[in-house]
RNA sequence: GCCGCGUUCGUCUAGGGGUCUAGGACGCCGCCCUUUCACGGCGGUAACACGGGUUCGAAUCCCGUACGCGGUACCA
C-alpha cells in the first residue's frame, strides 16, 4: 500500500486489565510490523475520564512485556512522537478541531443530554427506526447552524457546556478497502454527526485516534471488527483534514464458546480466564498463548501448528487472516501449552514451577527439583500442575486414592511390600536399575507378577495410581523416603 | 428496527470452478506400546446453512432467504 516504512500501533484504553482479545490485536500488529521491518507502537487511549482505571496502564505494559511483545515506541520507552498517552496530548486535539471549525466542517452544539434524548424519542415515535443527530435533525437542535453567530459566541464566552460535532455530508457512498474483508461500503446518511470534542474538553476516540494516527505516521490500522462501522467516520475525518488515510484491517472477533463476544461475564461462567494476567498466574506459557491466539483467525497455509514468536513473524500474513468470528477453545490452548512445556529444558521448567511450589509451601532444593521436572515434563499441561498432581514429590502422601486401593491393594500386598522394603534397604547405590532388579527377582521368587508389587508400591509412594515410571520415581525420591512411605502404607493399608 | 460483516467436521481451519468419495489440528472413541498415567504410533467419528441461478461441471462465482455476530453514545 504505502512505500513508507510500516508503522502500526496497539491502542488500548486503560479501562481494566488487558484481556485476551487485546493481546491478540497486539500480537497481529506486532507480527505485521516485524515482518515488514516496521515499528510497533503502544499508545494509551485514555480520553474517557469516567472509565479510567489507574492500574490498567501498568497491567497493559506488564502483560505485553510478559508475552514478549516489546514495543518500539510508547509510554516508558518514548519515541519521536511522544507523549504516547492521549490525555497528555489534549491541546493538540483542540487545535485540530479548531482547524475544522475554521473550515466550516464541524460545528458547536449546545444541546443537553435530555434534549438529544427527547429528539431521538420523538423520531422513534414517528416511526424512524434509526434516530440520529444528522443532516436532517441538526436543523432542529441548539447548535451553531441554527443559532445566530452572536449567540454562539456569547455562549462559548460564558463557558456554557458544548461539544463539537462533525458536519457529516449526507448521501455519499464511502468505499473503504479492508485488507481482510476487501471493499466495504457505507452511506454517510447512516452516520451521526459524531461528537469530536466532548463537553469536558476531551476528544472522543474518533478524533484522537485519527489525529494521532496521522501525526504518528501510522501506515496500517489493525484492530478488532467492532471498529468496522466507525471506519467511515474516520475516513471522513481524513478527508476533512486533507490527509491520506492508513490501510485498515479489521480482525474477526473472539467469541465465547456459547456464542457472543467473549466477555468477562460469560468467560467466568465457562472457567475461561479473560485477562492476560490470569493466564500468567495460571501458569500458561506466554509462547503457547501467543501461538494459540495467532491461530485464532489466521493460519499459515501449511500443516505446521506449533510456532514460536520468532517463527510466527515470517510466517504471518494479514491476507491469510479470516473474516468470520472465532470461538475460544480452552482445550486447544491447553494442548499448545503442553507443546511448549515439552520444549523447555528441565532447568527452565523447574524455574517456571518454583513459584507455584512456593505458593503451596514446597521448597525443594535445586537439583532435586530439576530431576522431578525432567520426570514430570511430558505429563504436565500447566506448570502449576507440578505442585498439584506431583505434590508427592515434595511431601509424603497422607491419604491413598480409594479407587486405587480397591483395585491394587490385595490380600498379600503388605507381605510383598515388606519383603521388597527389606531388599531396598540393602541397595547401595539406590538407583532405578537396582530397584527394578530387586523387584523382578522378588516377584520371581514369590511366584507373582511384577504388577502385584509395582502397583501397591506406587500407591504407597505417591498415594495415586498415575505418574512416571516407578523405578525412576524411586530413584528421585531416594531410599529413605521410599522406605518410610512403604512402611507407612503397610501400617495404614495392611 | 436500521446499517455493516460473516456462514466448510463440536471447535480452529485447508480449499478460490474439475485433482474433493473435502485435507490437517484440538476434542472424543478404539487399537498398539506399557507396571499406571502421560508421550508416541495406527485407525475411527464428524462438515461445504438453505433455495435459486451461471456453467459441460460449483464447497469454490452471482442473487435471495435463514441464522450468527458487530455497530447504532459527549465508551472505547
Amino acid at each position: 500500500m504505502s512505500e513508507h516504512p510500516v508503522r502500526v500501533r496497539f491502542a488500548p484504553s486503560p479501562t481494566g486489565l488487558l484481556h485476551i482479545g487485546g493481546l491478540r490485536t497486539a500480537l497481529y500488529n506486532y507480527l505485521f510490523a516485524k515482518q515488514h521491518g516496521g515499528t510497533f507502537i503502544l499508545r494509551i487511549e485514555d480520553t474517557d475520564q469516567t472509565r479510567f482505571v489507574a492500574e490498567a496502564e501498568g497491567d497493559i505494559i506488564g502483560s505485553l512485556h510478559w508475552a514478549g511483545l516489546h514495543y518500539d515506541e510508547g509510554p516508558g520507552v518514548g519515541g519521536p512522537h511522544a507523549p504516547y498517552r492521549q490525555s497528555e496530548r489534549q491541546a493538540l486535539y483542540r487545535n485540530y478541531a479548531q482547524r475544522l471549525l475554521d473550515a466550516g466542517l464541524v460545528y458547536y452544539a449546545f444541546d443537553t443530554e435530555e434534549e438529544i434524548e427527547a429528539m431521538r424519542q420523538r423520531l422513534r415515535q414517528s416511526g424512524n427506526a434509526a434516530p440520529k443527530y444528522d443532516a436532517v435533525t441538526r436543523t432542529g437542535m441548539k447548535n451553531a447552524i441554527t443559532l445566530p453567530e452572536e449567540d454562539v459566541r456569547r455562549r462559548i464566552e460564558a463557558g456554557e457546556p458544548h461539544v463539537i460535532r462533525m458536519k457529516v455530508p449526507p448521501g455519499e457512498t464511502m468505499r473503504i478497502h479492508d485488507l481482510i474483508r476487501g471493499w466495504v461500503s457505507f452511506d454517510t446518511s447512516d452516520l451521526d454527526d459524531q461528537v469530536l470534542i466532548k463537553s469536558d474538553g476531551m476528544p472522543t476516540y474518533h478524533l484522537a485516534s485519527v489525529v494521532d494516527d496521522h501525526l504518528m505516521e501510522i501506515t496500517h490500522v489493525i484492530r478488532g471488527e467492532e471498529w468496522l462501522p466507525s471506519t467511515p467516520k474516520h475516513f471522513l475525518l481524513y478527508q476533512f483534514f486533507g490527509w491520506q488515510p492508513p490501510s485498515v484491517a479489521h480482525l474477526p472477533l473472539i467469541m465465547s464458546p456459547h456464542g457472543g463476544k467473549l466477555s468477562k461475564r460469560n468467560a467466568d461462567e465457562l472457567g475461561i480466564p479473560i485477562s492476560v494476567k490470569q493466564y500468567h498466574k495460571a501458569g500458561y506459557e506466554p509462547q503457547a498463548l501467543l501461538n494459540f491466539l495467532a491461530f485464532l483467525g489466521w493460519n499459515p497455509g501449511t500443516e505446521q501448528e506449533v510456532f514460536t514468536l520468532e517463527e510466527l513473524v515470517p510466517a504471518f500474513s494479514i491476507e491469510r487472516v479470516g473474516s468470520s468470528g472465532v470461538q475460544f477453545n480452552l482445550d486447544k490452548l491447553r494442548w499448545y501449552n503442553q507443546q511448549f512445556i515439552r520444549r523447555l529444558s528441565p532447568q527452565e521448567l523447574a524455574d517456571r514451577a518454583r513459584p507455584f511450589l512456593h505458593a503451596n509451601g514446597f521448597h525443594p532444593d535445586e537439583d532435586y527439583l530439576v530431576r522431578v521436572a525432567a520426570l514430570m515434563q511430558e505429563r504436565l499441561v500447566l506448570v502449576g500442575d507440578l505442585a498439584k498432581s506431583g505434590s508427592y514429590f515434595f511431601e509424603d502422601p497422607e491419604t491413598y486414592d480409594p479407587e486405587g486401593v480397591k483395585k491394587r491393594w490385595k490380600e498379600n500386598s503388605d507381605d510383598l511390600l515388606s519383603a521388597y522394603a527389606d531388599r531396598l534397604a540393602e541397595l547401595e547405590p539406590f538407583d532405578a536399575p537396582r530397584a527394578e532388579e530387586a523387584l523382578r527377582s522378588l516377584s520371581e521368587e514369590k511366584g507373582v507378577g511384577g504388577g502385584k508389587i509395582i502397583h501397591p508400591v506406587r500407591l504407597a509412594l505417591s498415594g495415586v495410581t498415575v505418574g512416571p515410571g516407578l523405578f525412576e520415581m524411586m530413584e528421585v525420591l531416594g531410599k529413605e523416603t521410599c522406605l518410610r512411605r512403604i512402611r507407612r502404607a503397610i501400617q495404614v493399608l495392611g
